[in-house]
DNA sequence: TGTTACATATTGACTAGATAATCGGTACTG
DNA sequence: CAGTACCGATTATCTAGTCAATATGTAACA
C-alpha cells in the first residue's frame, strides 16, 4: 500500500539535522530573570545536545538536582517536564530519568507507485543509511462507515455517504509503528476482495486496478500535530512525540477519486523520503 | 526557492483530518484510577473536540475549575499544562486560557520544479481551499561556514569543508512562518550573486542553472520533532507545536549534489501537498 | 536451590499556601 | 480631553511538605 512494506527499512543512529552550528537560545538572552525551572532545563538540554549526556544515559535524581541548584523538588520536576514535552528525556518510574534514544525509519510513499528507485542518486542515498531486515506484521479490520467530512470532501461524496474503511495497524517486532486507514467508495469495491479483512499480497492498488479503477495520479497531503490520547494509546507513544497525518487521494485517469488513505506516523520512528524530477 | 512563495497561499479554517469517528480514548478506559489532573484535562479536551468549547473561546479560571472539581489549583494547572503541551489551548497571561485556533497554509515543494499545477485534479484540489492574497516578506543572511555533518554528508563533502550558507526567515504579516537555510559548495557559487544577501527574483535554482549547474533531480526528506528553544524563539512558536524538518538535496544531471536546503516548518501553520503520477 | 516476602529508592500525584508579573480597566490629574 | 497612576484579576513561579505506586535488589524461607 504505502512505501513502508516494500521499501527498505533502516534506522539512523546519528541524529542528523539538528543543527549544531546554532548556538545560544532563549536561555542565554535574559539570563538573570529566567525562572529557575527553565534554567535547570536549559542546563540539562545543553548537556544533552552537546553530548555530555549520551542517549540512554541516566540523569541525577530529582532530589539530587534540587539539592545541586538549591530549589524545591517540584521546581526540578517542572524543568524535567519541559524536557519530557520536548521529547529529549523520558521518565521510567521509579528508575529515574533517561536521555531519549532517537532513531528514524525510512518511509517512502513513492514506492507504491514506482516499483524501484528511479535514479542512481536515490540508490546511493538509501545505501548511506544502514539497512535492517525486520519483517512487519499487521492487523486489518474492514467496516462500512458513514464518510466523515474530510474523507467525503476528498472522495467528492456527500458527508455521511456509506463508504468502505479498511483499517490497519502495522507493527514491527510487536511494536506498532503506524496506523493506515484506507477508504473507498462503496459502489466501486462492493463484493470485491477489498471488503475482506485479509491481506492482499499484490496490494489494494492492484486490486483496485483489476476492478477497472487503476490509479493514474495521487495527491499527498501532510500535516503534523500532537497526538490525541487515542492515538497515543494505539501507537504507545511517549510524551513529546508529535505525529504526522499523511492523506493520499488516488485518482483514475478520468480524474475520479477512488481511494483516500489516512496514515498516522509517529514522530520518533519515521522519516519521509521523496524523489523529485525537474520538468 | 521552495513552494511557499510561488504557490497559492491558503488557509483551512476547517480542522480537517482529526478523525471524528474515533471515539473514546485512554480517558474512559480506566475511569476510576485516572489521576485528577488527567480527568480534568480529558473533560476539557472532550469539550473542545466536540465543539462545546469553540476555537478562541475562553476557559474558566484555574480557581473556578479547582473549585468545580474540588481540587487544589496546582492540580488544575497540571491538567491545563497537558492541554497546552498537546497544542489544544494557549495561556494568555493574565487574561486566562483560550481554545487554540488552528489554520493551515499550503506548502508545495514541487512548485519549485514544476511551473504550474500539473493536472486538473491539483487545480481543483487547491481551489477547494480558500485562497488569500497575502504578501510574504523575508530577511536573508549569507555566510561562509564549516559544513555541519548532516549537510556535508548530503553534499558529499568532508565535514568542516567551507560552504556557503544562505539563511532566510520568511514572514507573512510580520509573523515568521518558516526558516529556510540553503547550502552550496563554495567552488560552485564563488563570486556569484548567490553570495550576496539580496533577493534573487528568478530564484537561486535558476541562478545555479545559469552557473552551469542546473538541477535535474532532488531528494526530499522530512522528519518531525518538537522545536529547540532557539527555533521556538526564531519562529515565535507556542508550546505544543511540533516542527517538520524538510531537507532538499538537489543534483545535476551528472548526479552531483549542488544544493542542500534545510527548512523548518512550524506545525500549526503549514500543510505539505505533493502530487504524484503513476509510472 | 528456588521462591517468596520485604525494604528501599525513585518518581507520580497532590495540598495549601506565598510572592511576582502582567494585562485591562478605572479613577485621578493636568 | 489626554495622559498617568493605581487597582484588581489572573496566571507564573516557587516552597515544603505528604502519601501513593512501582521497579529492583535483598533477605528470609521452604
Amino acid at each position: 500500500m504505502s512505501g513502508l512494506v516494500s521499501s527498505p527499512l533502516a534506522t539512523l543512529t546519528k541524529d542528523i539535522g539538528v543543527s549544531t552550528e546554532v548556538k545560544s537560545g532563549v536561555d542565554t538572552m535574559r539570563g538573570s530573570t529566567l525562572p529557575a525551572y527553565q534554567r535547570i532545563a536549559s542546563a540539562i538540554r545543553t548537556k544533552i545536545t552537546s553530548g555530555e549526556l549520551a542517549p540512554g544515559e541516566q540523569l541525577p535524581t530529582e532530589h539530587e538536582i534540587a539539592e545541586q541548584y538549591g530549589v524545591a523538588r517540584q521546581t526540578v520536576r517542572n524543568g524535567l517536564a519541559l524536557l519530557v514535552s520536548e521529547g529529549l528525556i523520558v521518565s521510567q518510574r521509579p528508575r529515574g530519568h533517561f536521555v531519549r534514544r532517537r532513531e528514524h525509519m525510512i518511509y517512502r510513499p513513492q514506492a507504491e507507485s514506482r516499483p524501484q528507485p528511479a535514479s542512481p542518486e536515490m540508490d546511493r542515498f538509501c545505501q548511506q543509511i544502514t539497512e535492517e531486515g525486520r519483517t512487519p506484521t499487521q492487523t486489518i479490520d474492514v467496516s462500512l462507515i458513514a464518510a466523515p467530512a474530510d474523507i467525503a470532501q476528498r472522495l467528492e461524496l456527500d458527508e455521511g455517504t456509506l463508504i468502505v474503511a479498511r483499517r490497519r495497524v502495522r507493527s514491527i517486532n510487536g511494536e506498532p509503528v503506524n496506523i493506515n486507514d484506507s477508504h473507498f467508495p462503496l459502489e466501486i469495491v462492493k463484493d470485491s476482495e477489498i471488503m475482506s479483512p485479509a491481506d492482499i499480497p499484490r496490494g489494494t492498488n492492484q486490486a483496485l486496478a483489476d476492478l477497472g479503477y487503476a490509479q493514474d495520479r495521487a495527491i499527498d497531503e501532510y500535516y503534523w500535530r500532537m497526538p490525541t490520547p487515542e492515538e497515543s494509546h494505539r501507537l504507545s507513544l511517549g510524551a513529546g512525540t508529535p505525529v504526522v497525518m499523511h492523506i493520499v487521494t488516488g485518482y483514475t485517469v478520468d480524474g475520479r477519486p477512488v481511494r483516500c488513505t489516512r496514515n498516522v506516523l509517529p514522530g520518533d520512528r519515521h522519516m519521509i523520503v521523496y524523489e523529485r524530477k525537474w520538468e
